[in-house]
RNA sequence: GGGAGCUUAGCUCAGCUGGUUCAGAGCAUCUGCCUUACAAGCAGAGGGUCAUAGGUUCGAAUCCUAUAGCUCCCACCA
C-alpha cells in the first residue's frame, strides 16, 4: 500500500499501457463471421500536419466509440491514414525548396515528385505518432495514405469509369484561381473576408463627344481597365438613355467599347454604369456571353499584367492598381474615391487573393450523383447528430454544381487523359491503354507512345477522400473481396461541420455510386475547438495550446476527459485549461480510492457482513445499475459528454462519499470479506465503463485490482450489461438516509461543531423505512453521532429540522439560540403558507379541477395536504419554544 | 440577399410528447475543516422574472406570433 503515490503520475502509465496494447496487438481487426463488425475510417488529417485541438476533439470521440464496441462484443476496426493534401502539402515543399534556393520552375515533374516523396517521408505520420499518445485505439496494421499505390490506382480508374459514363467532362469555365499556387480552387476552398477596400470612381469620355461629355464607372477594381470590353447600363435607367449606339473610351488605355444595356444593373449602385471585364468576373463574363463580348485576359498566371497591360505589364496586380489610380488621378479621369467594404475571395490554403479566371479544367457533373445522396439522408438511413445539419445538406446538395476536380499542381493523382499531336484526347488508366485506344482512334495520328502526352493537372485531394471508407477496403479495385464485403458500410463518421460538402456529400454520393450502399450509418459533427474570447483555434491566430504539452501537464486521460466535458454534439467546444485540470483531478480521485481500497487488511474468519455494508452494497449496485442505463441512453443518442459527466458523478458522489465511505472499515480494523470482494468487483466494473473515456488509468486500476495477475486487458473485457428491474424502494429509503445526514451535518457546520464531536439525534415521524436498525448504524457512522432515537414528542433545548415529515432533535442545551431558532422557524411557515396559497389557489380553480388529469389534481392535493401538516409542526415547535 | 440555429445561475450547458426530474448539472463563488484514500481533498451554503412583449391553455422554460441580440451556412452585387 504504501509504495502507491497519494499523486497519480499519468506519464509512466499511459507509455507502458501503449506498448503494450501495441505488443498485444489488441488494437488489430481481423475478418471473423461470428461477430458484427464495428467499423470507423479515420478522418485522414494531413500527411504533414500536426495535431491540433480539433484533432483531439475529433479523435477522443472515435477512440470512446472504437472502444466502447468494443467492449460491447463487436469486432471493432478504427482505421487510421493520411491525406496527401495536395495543395497545403505542395506549398509547404515549395517553399521549404525555395528556402535551399530551388525553384520549382526549374525542377521536372519527377525531381520535384522525389523532394516531395522525401518531405513525406520525413514529416509525414507525425500526427499519427500523436495520435498514439493520445491513446487512440487504431487498428496500426491497416494505415492508409490516399497517394499509396491501391489508392491511387482507385482514383485513376473511378476517374476513368466517370469519364466513360459522360459525367465527367472539361469545359472552360471560369475558375476561382489561387495566383500563389497557381492552381484552380472549388469553390468550397474559397473563403470570403470581409475587407476595407475603395470604390473608385472612373472617366469614361464619348467617343466623339466635342464638350467632352463623360459617363461615370465605379469600380473595386481598377486595375481591370486594360481588359474592358464594354460598359453596361440598366435599360429603365433614364440617366443614360443618351447612350444609345454611344462608344465609350476606356481611360488611360485609350480604347473605345460599347454601352451595352442589360437589367443585371443595379441602378443604385455606384453611378448604375457599370464596366465589363469578361475576364476577370464571373457576371462579366456571363454578360459576355450573353452578348458576344470579346474577353481580354490581362494577367499572367501570377497576377502579374501581361503584354495586354500595357505599360503596367510585368506589375503584380495590387501594384498596378496604386499605380494606375495615381495615373487617373493626375490626368483628371478620376472623379471620386470612396472608402468602401466588401467581401473578397481569399484561398483556403494560401491566403491568397482569388482571381477569378478562365481556364480550361475538368469538372464532374455532380447532379444526378446528388439526387440519391441527398435521399439517403432525409430518410435518416444515415443519421446526422445533431440532426440541424440535416437542413445545411439539403439546401447544399438541391443547389449542387459542378465540381471542378482539376488542379494546377504535381502532387496528386495525376489526370489520366493522354493528348494526341492532333489536340484530341483519350482517357485511361495507363499509357499503354490510351496508346490502343488514340491508335484505334485516330491511326493515323499516332505512330508511337511517346506522340501522347499526358494531361500535367492532378485531381483535387477531395477526389480521393471521397472514396476513403471504400478504398481503405481496397473496394474500387476489388469489389467483391473479403474486407470490403465484410467491413463496408462503416458504421460512424465523427467529422466536423465545415467539411460536410468536401467529403461528406461526396462519400455518400461515391459509396452509392460505387457500392449501391451507404458509406456510414452516423455521422457525428463535432463543434469547432474556441478559445475563452470565442475566438477559432487556429495557427495563424496563436491561440491553440499544444496539444503534447496539454497532455504531458495533466496526462492524456485528463485531457480526453476535458474535451469530452464540454462538448455536446454540434455544438462548439470553448475550450478552457480547467476542463483538462478537472479531468486530471478525477483521476486522481479515482488513483485515491484505489489507494484507499487496497490498504484494507479482510478478516477471513469474519463470516458475516456489517448490517451498514449489506445495505451500502445493494444500494451501489442499484445506483451503478441505473448508471448503466443512463450510459445506453446517452450512447443511443451520441451524447457522450453527458455519458461522461453521469460517470463521473457516479464515481465522485455515490462510489466514493457514500458508498466507500459507508464501508470503510475504522482506522487499524478488517473488512468483511463479502464486503471487499463486493467493492472489488463494483470497482473493475467502473473501470469498464470508465475505460472508453480514460483508457489509460483505467487499464493500470484494473490490473492492480487484480494484482497484475490477469493477461486479459480492460479493452477486451466484456462490458457490464444493465438489468431492467430496479429496486426502487430501496433508492428511497437510502435518499431520505444521506437527507437526514446532511441535515445533521448542515446544523454541524451552522452551529460550528467540529465533526469529531458525537452528537445524539432524536427523530419524531413516521420512521419505518428509515430508522431500522441497518439505516440507523449507517446514518451514525455518517453524522458522527453518539445516539439515534425515534421520539414521540418534541426534544427540549434542540435545534431541529425538518426532513421530509420527519422532525429532527439535537439537544445543544445551552448552544442554543432561542430568537434565531424562532426566527428561522417563522421564516418557513411564511414560506409554506404562500406555497399552500398557491396551491389552494390552483385547486379552487374549477376548470383546472375538471380538465386537468387526475394524477395531477392527486398531485395538487397531496402538496397542500403535505404543506398543511409541516405548518402544523412548525407551528407547533414554535409555540413550545416561546 | 437567402437559409438554419441560439438566448436558462458568474462560466459552460441539460431540460424529450406542456403538469413531482421543473427550475437542474458541472465548474466557479462563499463558509468551516490539514477528519489516517485524496487540499488535485472533505463538509455545508448561496445564486436564475428561463432574452423581451403579446397570444394559446385549467396550466408555458417548453407551443404560436412579433421584437431585440448573437452564431453559423449559402449567395457573383461592381
Amino acid at each position: 500500500m504504501n509504495e502507491i503515490s497519494s499523486k497519480y503520475n499519468p506519464q509512466e502509465v499511459e507509455n507502458k499501457w501503449y506498448a503494450y496494447w501495441l505488443e498485444n496487438n489488441v488494437f488489430h481487426s481481423e475478418i471473423d463471421e461470428t461477430k458484427t463488425p464495428y467499423t470507423i475510417v479515420i478522418p485522414p488529417p494531413n500527411v504533414t500536419g500536426i495535431l491540433h485541438m480539433g484533432h483531439m476533439l475529433n479523435n477522443t470521440i472515435q477512440d470512446v466509440l472504437a472502444r466502447r464496441s468494443k467492449m460491447l462484443g463487436f469486432n471493432t476496426c478504427w482505421i487510421p491514414g493520411t491525406d496527401h493534401a495536395s495543395i497545403a502539402t505542395e506549398a509547404k515543399v515549395v517553399a521549404k525548396l525555395k528556402e535551399n534556393g530551388i525553384e520549382k520552375q526549374d525542377l521536372t515533374r519527377e525531381e520535384f515528385l522525389q523532394h516531395a516523396w522525401e518531405w513525406k517521408e520525413k514529416h509525414g505520420g507525425i500526427i499519427l505518432e500523436q495520435l498514439k499518445k493520445l491513446g487512440c485505439s487504431c487498428d496500426w496494421q491497416r494505415t492508409r495514405f490516399t497517394m499509396e499505390e491501391a489508392l491511387y490506382e482507385s482514383v485513376i480508374s473511378v476517374f476513368v469509369d466517370l469519364y466513360n459514363k459522360g459525367l465527367i467532362y472539361r469545359g472552360v469555365r471560369m475558375v476561382n484561381w489561387d495566383p500563389k499556387a497557381l492552381t484552380a480552387l472549388s469553390d468550397e476552398e474559397v473563403i470570403f473576408k470581409e475587407q476595407k477596400s475603395k470604390l473608385y470612381y472612373l472617366k469614361y469620355m464619348i467617343e466623339g463627344s466635342q464638350t467632352g461629355e463623360y459617363v461615370v464607372v465605379a469600380t473595386t477594381r481598377p486595375e481591370t481597365i486594360m481588359g474592358d470590353t464594354a460598359v453596361c447600363v440598366n435599360p429603365t435607367d433614364e440617366r443614360y438613355n443618351h447612350l444609345k449606339g454611344k462608344r465609350l473610351v476606356i481611360p488611360i488605355v485609350n480604347r473605345a467599347i460599347d454601352v451595352i444595356f442589360d437589367e443585371y444593373v443595379d441602378k443604385e449602385f455606384g453611378t448604375g454604369a457599370l464596366k465589363i471585364t469578361p475576364a476577370h468576373d464571373l457576371n462579366d463574363y456571363n454578360l459576355g456571353l450573353k452578348y458576344g463580348l470579346e474577353s481580354i485576359n490581362i494577367f499572367n498566371d501570377n497576377a502579374t499584367l501581361n503584354e495586354y497591360g500595357l505599360q503596367y505589364a510585368g506589375l503584380d496586380r495590387f501594384e498596378c492598381r496604386r499605380k494606375i489610380v495615381k495615373d487617373l488621378e493626375e490626368t483628371g479621369l478620376m472623379e471620386r474615391i470612396e472608402d468602401y467594404t466588401n467581401k473578397i475571395g481569399c484561398s483556403e490554403r494560401t491566403d491568397a487573393v482569388i482571381e477569378p479566371k478562365l481556364s480550361l479544367q475538368w469538372f464532374l457533373r455532380m447532379e444526378d450523383l446528388a439526387k440519391p445522396a441527398l435521399e439517403v439522408v432525409m430518410s435518416d438511413e444515415i443519421r446526422f447528430y445533431p440532426s440541424k445539419f440535416k437542413n445545411t445538406y439539403k439546401h447544399w446538395m438541391e443547389n449542387v454544381k459542378d465540381w471542378c476536380i482539376s488542379r494546377q499542381l504535381w502532387w496528386g493523382q495525376r489526370i489520366p487523359a493522354y493528348y494526341l499531336p492532333n489536340r484530341e484526347f483519350v482517357v485511361a488508366k495507363t499509357k499503354e491503354e490510351a496508346f490502343e485506344m488514340a491508335k484505334a482512334k485516330f491511326p493515323d495520328v499516332i505512330h508511337s507512345i511517346e506522340d501522347l502526352k499526358q494531361d500535367d493537372d492532378v485531381l483535387d485531394t477531395w477526389f480521393s477522400s471521397w472514396l476513403w471508407p471504400i478504398s481503405v477496403f481496397d473496394g474500387i479495385r476489388y469489389p467483391q473481396n473479403e474486407e470490403i464485403m465484410y467491413y463496408y458500410p462503416t458504421d460512424d463518421l465523427v467529422t466536423a461541420p465545415e467539411i460536410i460538402f468536401f467529403w461528406v456529400a461526396r462519400m455518400i454520393m461515391a459509396g452509392l455510386e460505387y457500392r449501391k450502399e451507404i458509406p456510414f450509418k452516423n455521422v457525428y459533427f463535432t463543434g469547432i475547438v474556441r478559445d475563452k474570447l470565442g475566438r477559432k483555434m487556429s495557427k495563424s491566430l496563436g491561440n491553440s495550446p499544444d496539444p503534447i504539452m496539454l497532455i504531458e501537464k495533466y496526462g492524456a486521460d485528463g485531457v480526453r476527459m476535458g474535451m469530452l466535458m464540454a462538448s455536446p454534439a454540434g455544438n462548439d467546444l470553448p475550450f478552457d485549461e480547467a476542463y483538462c485540470e478537472q479531468g486530471r483531478n478525477f483521476a486522481n480521485k479515482i488513483w485515491n480510492a484505489l489507494r484507499l481500497v487496497k490498504g484494507w487488511t479482510t478478516d477471513d474468519n469474519e463470516a458475516s457482513q456489517h448490517q451498514n455494508d449489506n445495505i451500502a452494497c445493494q444500494w451501489i449496485e442499484e445506483k451503478f445499475n441505473n448508471l448503466l442505463l443512463e450510459l445506453e441512453d446517452a450512447f443511443s443518442k451520441y451524447r457522450l459528454s453527458e455519458a461522461m459527466m453521469q460517470i463521473y458523478k457516479f464515481v465522485w458522489d455515490d462510489f466514493c462519499s457514500w458508498f466507500l465511505e459507508a464501508v470503510k472499515p475504522e482506522y487499524g480494523k478488517p473488512v468483511s470479506k463479502i464486503t471487499y470482494l463486493k467493492t472489488l468487483s463494483l470497482f473493475e466494473k467502473i473501470m469498464q465503463v470508465l475505460h472508453p473515456f480514460m483508457p489509460f488509468l483505467t487499464e493500470e486500476i484494473w490490473h492492480l485490482l487484480r494484482n497484475n495477475a490477469a493477461n486479459e486487458t480492460i479493452m477486451q473485457s466484456e462490458m457490464p450489461k444493465a438489468k431492467t428491474e430496479t429496486n426502487s424502494q430501496l433508492l428511497q429509503d437510502f435518499i431520505q438516509m444521506q437527507e437526514i445526514v446532511i441535515a445533521v451535518r448542515a446544523i454541524r457546520n451552522e452551529k460550528n461543531i467540529s465533526p469529531k464531536a458525537a452528537l445524539p439525534l432524536f427523530i419524531k415521524g413516521d420512521v419505518s423505512g428509515t430508522l431500522t436498525n441497518q439505516y440507523a448504524a449507517l446514518i451514525s457512522k455518517f453524522a458522527n453521532l453518539s445516539e439515534i432515537k425515534p421520539v414521540f414528542n418534541a426534544v427540549e433545548g434542540s435545534v431541529t429540522k425538518l426532513v421530509g415529515s420527519l422532525e429532527l432533535f439535537i439537544p445543544l442545551g445551552d448552544n442554543i439560540n432561542k430568537e434565531d431558532e424562532q426566527r428561522k422557524l417563522e421564516e418557513e411557515i411564511t414560506y409554506l403558507k404562500g406555497f399552500m396559497a398557491s396551491v389552494e389557489k390552483k385547486l379552487s380553480n374549477e376548470s383546472f379541477v375538471a380538465k386537468a388529469p387526475q394524477s395531477v389534481v392527486e398531485g395538487e392535493r397531496k402538496k397542500f395536504a403535505d404543506a398543511k401538516e409541516k405548518i402544523q409542526t412548525l407551528q407547533s415547535r414554535l409555540s413550545q419554544l416561546r
